[in-house]
DNA sequence: CTTTTGTATTCTGTATGCAGCATTTTCTGT
DNA sequence: ACAGAAAATGCTGCATACAGAATACAAAAG
């Protein structure tokens, strides 16, 4: 829960290329994490003056970047009463990791047919990383490897669709995993499942990976049922 | 390729409950609709002040909409020029196809599971009504009817991930979906498919559905593929 | 004391205005 | 006549201003 800051607007000077700083795009990303680690927790309204006052920003951006979210599916608009952070019930976690398992599964059937072999050893060498987060208990380290991991295998499938569709469920869902810290034996069958899955994926093993891929997902509800 | 006329702001005073029109969602469902039926074609910028003036509203809710497409992935936002309709490419198209399936293969598999009988009886009547429209040659109901179909046995897996990753896709494919006019050989062998799915989801038979719903869109695929 | 109604305040929804960037047109020099 | 530079135009991006709806509060009636 950080404290809320007055968006930086790139004042620059510094060298390299002017970074064309949309500022659109700052505050999407910006208001998405505020969501994500529960600055602006679910049912909380999005009151435009002051938190446009809070981040620096006139109410015209902000409105816009908060009907991106909208349809991001991020936060919900009320006629005639704004914005406010959605609130995911159980099933709804269930479901979107319902849809979530079936589509890396089929991240994992195309990234071993469409995968170069450089491209693998880039994930193998996240897995790595993350392998020596865990062991040395550094658990937002090891999360947010564990993101990446999963976003790159969806990568290797090359199939833009597909990115999208799974980078928004992980978005919506990021609030909850980030929640959800299961206990030491648990988080050592999650290590354990990862190492199956660089392996099959360095295998070509479609069938391994996608059951993997999917088996992972089952577990992951199982972990954090509890705390939803 | 209809004419761009101003929207409709609901002066209403008929009875019933005065309808509260958001002006948001009737801007998003209006540009929506103008982008699938090729009023504005692919790579057109989408000028604010002109649009703007075009349908009556002025250029700040027609921006929030805009960001709202955005983020539906219709168009494209390029910075300091504004957003165009965004153009998809063949393997764009067959992407988003592989995806459909995916995720209609699991609504088929969730519906036989999840559906109540009287819900399963109203598909069958969109069925029926739809080879009714086949038998006229009515195209523009049959297809109406073809995409209400599949959007129901979404529903009745009774995901709501499901159904949002659904209608973000179908709504991308419409634009070309409305193009391919497949000849009539084609046309028969997707109605016989239709047969087979609406038979599988009353027998509850979740492989056979299924396997038809996969079967269906890759034939779909081999149906557009020309004119994309 | 509770309930209801009227009023005031606050917030959203929409329009307008201004500044900066991109592009195009025009002018100048070779 | 052509190439390059400079000015001009048009559009986007952001801020501000205004109107209408919703809510909160207070006062009055039951």
């Amino acid at each position: 829960m950080n404290e809320i800051t007055p968006l930086e607007r790139r004042a620059d000077g510094g060298p390299g290329p002017i970074r064309r700083t949309a500022l659109h795009d700052t505050l999407v990303s910006h208001l998405r994490d505020m969501i994500i680690e529960g600055d602006l927790s679910p049912g909380t309204r999005l009151h435009e003056g002051q938190l446009g006052e809070q981040l620096g920003v006139s109410r015209t951006p902000l409105r816009e970047a908060i009907k991106y979210l909208a349809s991001e599916g991020l936060v919900e608009l009320v006629p005639s009463r704004g914005a406010v952070v959605k609130r995911f019930s159980a099933k709804d976690v269930h479901d979107m990791l319902t849809v979530l398992q079936t589509l890396e599964e089929l991240a994992g059937k195309l990234a071993c047919e469409a995968a170069s072999d450089a491209a693998i050893a880039e994930v193998r060498a996240l897995h790595d990383e993350m392998v020596r987060r865990y062991k040395a208990g550094d658990r937002l380290q090891y999360y947010k490897l564990n993101q990446q991991i999963h976003s790159a295998i969806v990568q290797l499938a090359e199939n833009a669709a597909l990115a999208d569709m799974h980078a928004v469920l992980q978005t919506r869902l990021k609030r909850i995993r980030f929640i959800g810290h299961e206990g030491p034996e648990k988080w050592a069958a999650a290590v354990a499942e990862h190492d199956e899955m660089i392996v099959a994926l360095e295998a070509r093993d479609k069938v391994k990976l996608s059951e993997v891929l999917g088996r992972h997902l089952m577990n992951a509800w199982e972990r954090v049922r509890a705390s939803v």
